[in-house]
DNA sequence: GAATAACTAAACTAAACCGTTTAGTAAAGT
DNA sequence: ACTTTACTAAACGGTTTAGTTTAGTTATTC
C-alpha cells in the first residue's frame, strides 16, 4: 500500500551531518561548482541518503541557505544586543566596541566572509537568498544603529548608521575579501577611532 | 616546415567578438555556470576557433576579466578626472555629482553591477582578479578622493575617502544588488546630501 | 588555378555530473 | 525468527561538459 508520509522525517542527526558538509562544499565551490559527490563525502554519508534527506542539490542549498541565514552570528548579533540596552557608557566607548566586534567576527573566522561572498555571487540567481541575508543580517543592524544614534541626538540617523556599517563593510570587502590590505592599506584603529569621531562630532 | 609562430594572430575582430560573448555569459552565469558552447553561440563564432583564439575556458576568463578590470568606466572614470584638478566649484557640489555619476553608473547599466558581483563571487577562487580590481578600481578613487579631501582641509582625509565610497557602495549592494530597496528603504538624494554635509562639516 | 590561412558545422572522446537503482547490512520492534 | 527502517557501497543511465578531430568552405595570395 502506499505509505501515507511522503518524506519521512530520517534520523535528524543525519540531515545534520549533509548541511555540514554541504556548508563546507557549498562555502568554498559556489553552488555550480559543488556535486552532490562531494556533499556526501564530504557529509561521511552516501549519496542516496543525501537525497533521502534532500528533493535535489537546489533543495538543500536552499534550506542550508536558510539554516546560515537565521543561525549567523550576525543574527544573534552583538550589535542589536549591546544597543538595546543603550548601555550607560559614553558613545564612542559603545561604537567602538560594536566596530571591533563587526571586524573581528569576519576576520577571525573566514567562515563569515566566505559566507557573505556566496550570498553575493549566487545574489543574481538565488535573489530571495540575497533579499532573506538583508532582512535578517543588514536590517536589525541598520535599524539598531539608527535607534541608537537618534538617542545619542545625532541630526540625520539613519544616514549615519549607513555611514557606520557602510565604512566598516568596505574596509572588511577590499581589504580581506578581495586581498587589498596591501593595496590601500589603512590602520584599523586609526580608520575606526575616526570614523567614530567624526559621525559624534555631529551630535547637537 | 615547422611555422615559426605558436599561435597565430588570428583575425583580431574574431578575437574581440569572443570577448564580447564571453562577456555576457560570464557575466549572468559565472565561472563554473558557463560553458564553452554558449559562449561560442554568444560570439557567433564555431567552438574550435574559440579553442584557436584561447587556450582554454581559464585562459578566456583571464583574458576577459584583465579586460574588463582595465576597460571598465569607473578606470578612466569621472572621479579621479573631474577630482584632479580641483574645480573652482563649492566642494559639496563636486562631491555631489561625483556620487550620483558613482550611483548612476551602477543603477542605470545593471552589467557594472553583475560584473562587480563576479568578481566578489569567484574572488575565492580568482584571488588575481579581485586584486587587480582593487588596484584598479578602488585605490584610483580612494587616492583621488583623499587627495580632495586634503585640499579642504578634511582633518583625515583617508578617512574621508573611505566613508564616502563605503556609505555609497553599502547603499548599491543593499538596494541594488541584494534586492534591499524596500527592505531597508532610504531616499537617495537624503542619504547623499546628508553624507557630504556631515564629512564637510569636518573641514578646519 | 593551386596553395594557404582562418573559419564553419558536426561529430567525437573522455570525463564528470545528477539522480536512481540494486544489493546488502545493522539495528530496532513485533 | 521475521519485518521494517535507515543506512551503505557500488554501479548505472542519461545528460552535460571541456576540448579535439574531421571534413569541408571561403577568401586571399602567389
Amino acid at each position: 500500500m502506499e505509505s501515507s508520509k511522503p518524506s519521512q522525517p530520517n534520523r535528524p542527526e543525519k540531515t545534520a551531518a549533509i548541511l555540514d558538509g554541504a556548508m563546507r562544499v557549498f562555502l568554498e565551490q559556489g553552488y555550480a561548482g559543488t556535486t552532490m559527490d562531494k556533499v556526501a563525502s564530504a557529509a561521511g554519508v552516501s549519496k542516496p541518503t543525501v537525497y533521502n534527506h534532500f528533493q535535489d542539490k537546489e533543495a538543500l542549498f536552499n534550506a542550508l541557505m536558510e539554516k546560515l541565514v537565521l543561525e549567523n552570528e550576525w543574527a544573534k548579533c552583538p550589535v542589536p544586543l549591546a544597543l538595546q540596552n543603550f548601555s550607560s557608557e559614553p558613545a564612542n566607548i559603545v561604537l567602538k566596541r560594536i566596530a571591533n566586534e563587526v571586524i573581528d567576527k569576519c576576520t577571525n573566522s573566514s567562515e563569515q566572509m566566505t559566507f557573505i561572498r556566496l550570498v553575493i555571487g549566487e545574489s543574481g540567481r538565488f535573489p530571495e537568498l540575497s533579499k532573506s541575508f538583508v532582512t535578517n543580517m543588514d536590517k536589525p543592524i541598520i535599524d539598531a544603529l539608527t535607534n541608537y544614534f537618534t538617542s545619542q541626538n545625532i541630526p540625520t540617523p539613519e544616514v549615519a548608521a549607513r555611514m557606520f556599517m557602510g565604512t566598516l563593510v568596505f574596509f572588511l570587502m577590499t581589504s580581506e575579501m578581495m586581498g587589498g590590505k596591501d593595496i590601500i592599506p589603512i590602520e584599523r584603529d586609526y580608520l575606526v577611532d575616526n570614523l567614530i569621531s567624526m559621525i559624534m562630532k555631529q551630535s547637537v
